[in-house]
DNA sequence: TTGTTATTTCAAAAAAAATTGAAACAGGTG
DNA sequence: CACCTGTTTCAATTTTTTTTGAAATAACAA
């Protein structure tokens, strides 16, 4: 038996070229994973404030860990997801890393 | 020794209220905490297509999975993670759930 | 050279999320 | 009643992400 579905929804469906029509105008695939990959990186509390912090301050990763309070590891891991994402971008400075964030990270800050 | 950092830096800390007035600024925890959580919702790729979905089209689980291709059980887990955070809700009509999207999960879609 | 600071990397363990398939359930129909 | 259909729930498993602590690296100072 063909499917069975609600009558007022079939119409709906019809009017709009059927499923296939409404499907075709779906995001493609890449773009949607991109879109996931990006709310991945940003599903994280810790990563959320990274990148708040940073993007108010450019800040060495020493001043980043006083801050945010985790261990150094942690820290390095998240910082480096998040860069990887290229929301933000570290560079050597003498001593230090100065983490600051780029222009695609100011559009997803705050 | 009370924690070196790059001078320059320092100075714009400095300015900005310390370390202590930066952190004034930024979201608060439980902000935080609900912003990181749409995101986790909205990072896998499958959910973001049915919200695309269905924001196109109010669907009856049955042709959600028609045009998503995964297992019952599969498509309910999903369904139930966007609606619990309020992208979408599902209502019975006679024998179908329709699922539709909300006001809320439009801002979101797309 | 030895030591020290700033930071990352790595492997192991722990925690969280997703998938699977079977079972349950609710509302119809024969 | 026994049987579908549409959908959810559940427990077990698999996969992914996060955390941990130790070790590595790089640069510089004593």
């Amino acid at each position: 038996m063909l499917l069975e579905v609600p009558e007022p929804i079939r119409k709906q469906v019809e009017k709009k070229g059927g499923m296939k029509g409404i499907i075709l105008t779906l995001p493609d695939k890449s773009s949607i994973e991109n879109e996931a990959l990006m709310h991945k990186v940003l599903s994280n509390p810790l990563r959320i404030r990274i990148l708040n912090l940073v993007s108010k301050q450019s800040l060495c990763v020493c001043l980043i860990k006083q801050a945010i309070d985790i261990s150094d590891s942690k820290l390095s891991y998240h910082l480096s997801i998040l860069e990887e994402a290229g929301l933000i971008v570290g560079t050597k400075k003498q001593n230090w890393i100065i983490y600051e964030v780029t222009h695609f990270g100011k559009e997803h800050a705050l």
